[in-house]
DNA sequence: TTACATGCAAACTCTTTGCCACCAG
DNA sequence: CTGGTGGCAAAGAGTTTGCATGTAA
């Protein structure tokens, strides 16, 4: 309900490949990578296609975003870790009041073999400002 | 020893204020949000100083970068929530193999009464591969 | 006095969009 | 047929950077 919207897709060749050539991979490319790999079986094929259905398979929940680097970011002045809630809807960010967990990364540390200094947790979904519109009637369609 | 790397900072008015402005919310705020809120101190500050010392203040630990929307985003073709681990050397994105918790997600919506019905762990650090080079001497500096 | 910092504007990167032809259903 | 979709290129948003000048230490 959060994450869909279109009414139907319409299956092409373009987004076939695409999503293939995500799922064929674990190194969590990006739209330009993604580009190139597609650009092997549909030589003409744009990037604004690409981006065009990274977005659409987003949105219909078949693929995973994940956001580094610099762009559009945010900044936060309490330079301690904490975590956040991030309301879809107005797009707010909340400072959680919950103990931080060093131990699960010292744990995974461990586990993992990599050497984890830190780590982030952000919380999705509808802030109890929106729910109040969201619960008084479905109408929201955005 | 991370996060330093800069020999020593001056201390500068608009640093000063951009800190405070910054220290003065707890809302999240842009890079051009803090530029408008500084141009009411410092009417001549240019945008570029704002960004040149918000990556100085993330980077010597004052402040933390927030990352949203879309910019240099990667993609994951496994569309079931799961963890990732960030190589900040060779900026490799590891998936980890632990188990999701819901449960701190469902607690969450209780305590503060915002409806969370997603959330995302990331760790950071330096992973298997690279952790060889910098223990081996340490003499990278990039 | 000497670097570091600023203001300004141009340059860059990544992403989105308008337009029209095209094609899956 | 028809409306979603693709290719192309231009536009946008956000951020970085080069350069000359200014200023803290």
């Amino acid at each position: 309900m959060t994450k869909e919207g279109r009414g139907f897709l319409r299956k092409t060749k373009q987004r076939e490949v695409i999503l293939s050539v995500l799922r064929s991979t674990d190194t969590h490319p990006n739209a330009d990578w993604i580009y190139e790999e597609v650009k092997q079986v549909l030589p003409n094929v744009s990037l604004g296609t690409i981006y065009r259905n990274l977005r659409i398979l987003v949105e219909s929940g078949e693929a995973l975003e994940l956001c580094y680097g610099s762009a559009a970011s945010r900044f936060d002045g309490n330079p301690q870790n904490h975590y956040h809630f991030v309301c879809e809807k107005c797009e707010n960010v909340y400072d959680l009041k919950v103990p931080v967990n060093d131990e699960v990364a010292r744990r995974l540390s461990d586990v993992t073999g990599h050497l984890i200094t830190d780590h982030r947790l952000e919380f999705y979904g509808i802030c109890k400002d929106c729910k109040v519109y969201n619960d008084a009637s479905t109408r929201h369609e955005d």
